[in-house]
DNA sequence: ATGAAAGCGCTAACAC
DNA sequence: GTGTTAGCGCTTTCAT
């Protein structure tokens, strides 16, 4: 139990060293685990520690060390589930091993991006997670690489000749969709997607569209993709629906996406699974409860962060050899939203019929 | 244009002042600010840090400050949007003041919570914002306390001896709430949350219930909380509607609150708004384009953590006085989950009926 | 087995 | 104005 707590100046090393009638380099040992010092010896300094309270300053004890013992997280952004979760289970690894995490939001963009990284090598990070905006051939993994910084990468990403990275197995979620959508015979899809995370986008696309036309090879699969954000997204939809194309199931390759489609359905009050159905790339929360539930694919976000910091401390202990391009199985959870194309009214290029609700 | 990047040994300030032909103490002064340098070897100095890509070692540079700069928050988690939000705003907010954001999540645990807090004050930390688990009364805030620790209280707090804190005006926003569902006739509301955060939550159910009882003094209140976690919430509430009672309107308190109700709705197929209304403390992206779209009470994030930040900046830099309690006042997004009662079917004690969807 | 000494990279007094 | 001198709190040779 810890005592004398004095709000003023906490116990230094020295303090408990004079304490314990031994040398500040013993302290140091003893509390570094260092066998060779004699238990009594030992004993007294903990004995000192907890009475003192002392705790190692990481600050100072990482200043003579060539790696700190800090690790950085860069992600696109807090706001969504798979990026919270995906911090949170960064910050328990890295806390496992007795580093701190340091987190940063590039919010979507490639500058900050690079902002943030230079500041984390100020730090003398002992490696970073960095979840690029767009892809693995960023400016922020270029900087990685040039200032040699250790660094593992993932989300959206496939494989890259200087760093490790970790992903979801998007292709094969994607595939699977397919395979789920086709066989309940749809057979004009629309997919969406920000066609920027070209990475992981792509991969997603050319799955799914691989899947479904080895399925069946005369399905009709169209794509809407924006460079930008996400408004420019929701006004090709729009459009795409205004000019009569009547998909019987849309594909999100994104969360954004999937929130965009659904309130474009609702602007024409199409209801799923009857007048269109609905599939989207990550999961939420939500999903489960609305009515009728979005079927989702769900990325294994513990895998990805766990898998990345065994890579990255890995390489932070030295390990070399090339990069290896890890990808994750996903799961798709089929749910309510998605149907049978003809199953419901589904009014030929009806528009707008009734008020909203229920 | 920084040149010389070389992967290994950094340059440290006496490179620059080697460099530049004057001493380290000179290259401190200059990078600090101080004016009374001349201005040729300031020159030369600058010269030299773009010369040589020179950046100062934060780590370094805050070993001589009595307080680093390094500014700790503590969230319950990071997975919803609010405290996504949060964690966004505060660190822009930190950056801005030449601050690190370390941030953390408890994990809703106040156990956790302390140990957090433990190791920020082994950082030395500038200050904390803590959004405690529970209230301003844990564990963690007494810690705090002890320790001497500079910092701001946020979210399920009230008002603090020792602490400033900042937080939703839970009890208007609930009034506000009080009076829509009164106003459109509602004569029996149920009203569910988590206990625990007991401030907050006290505070938005008495918010509500005095509104409601001054509008109309028979209205039916009841009130449904769990002490421990969500799931007995769920339970709870599914005893409670299985047991005949039939509210014609649901608050929740918080947003976890608002996933059970509607999942339990689901279960018995009751339809927003004509089965029975739904208004929820928080918003959130998805509330907007799902059908119905869901009436909610929306927490200014922004104002809160820029408040929060400029209190607890106030306090580093020495500002005396009994601590303040901000509240900030929230937005009530009506949307279609709320209705009037007795106008849709609303079937008397109806339980499920037919097969969900659309 | 232990301690003295020398820093890590930087800043703050205090001379000059 | 500027440089010298001392450290911040810790770790790490390297004698002893």
């Amino acid at each position: 139990m810890a005592q004398h707590k004095s709000p003023q100046r906490r116990p230094s090393i020295h303090d408990v060293a004079s304490h314990a009638g031994v040398s500040a380099a013993t302290v140091s040992k003893v509390l570094a685990g260092v066998t060779t010092v004699k238990p009594e010896n030992a004993q007294r300094v903990f004995d000192a520690v907890e009475h003192l309270g002392y705790r190692v300053d990481p600050l100072a004890s990482d200043m003579r060390r060539a790696k700190r013992r800090i690790i950085g997280a860069i992600m696109p952004e807090f706001e969504s589930e798979f990026f919270g979760q995906m911090v949170t289970e960064l910050e328990g690894l890295a806390e496992q091993r007795g580093y701190t995490l340091v987190a940063a939001s590039s919010r979507e963009s490639e500058a900050r991006e690079t902002e943030i990284l230079a500041r984390m090598h100020d730090w003398r990070v002992a490696g970073v997670v960095l979840a690029p905006v767009r892809n693995e051939h960023g400016p922020a993994a270029a900087f990685m690489k040039s200032n040699g910084m250790t660094g593992v990468l993932i989300d959206r990403v496939l494989s890259d000749d200087a760093f490790d990275t970790v992903s979801a197995d998007s292709a094969a979620a994607s595939a699977e969709v397919a395979r789920m959508l086709v066989g309940k015979g749809h057979g004009h899809i629309l997919v969406i997607g920000l066609a920027e995370q070209a990475a992981t986008v792509r991969a997603r696309l050319e799955g799914f569209r691989t899947q479904a036309l080895a399925l069946n090879p005369s399905v009709r699969i169209d794509v809407i993709t924006s460079e930008v954000s996400v408004e420019p997204l929701r006004s090709s939809l729009r459009d795409y629906f205004a000019r009569g194309e009547r998909p019987t199931a849309v594909y999100s390759l994104l969360l954004k996406g999937t929130l965009v489609a659904l309130s474009e359905f609702r602007r024409r009050d199409w209801h799923c699974p009857n007048d269109i159905s609905l599939v989207g790339f990550d999961d939420a929360e939500w999903m489960q409860v609305t009515w009728p539930a979005i079927a989702a694919v769900v990325q294994p976000v513990r895998q990805i962060a766990s898998e990345a910091m065994t890579l990255l401390f890995r390489r932070i202990e030295g390990a070399e050899g090339p990069p290896t391009a890890r990808l994750e199985p996903c799961q798709v959870l089929m749910r309510e939203s998605v149907g049978s194309p003809g199953n419901g009214p589904h009014p030929g290029g009806g528009d707008r019929q009734q008020p909203p609700l229920s």
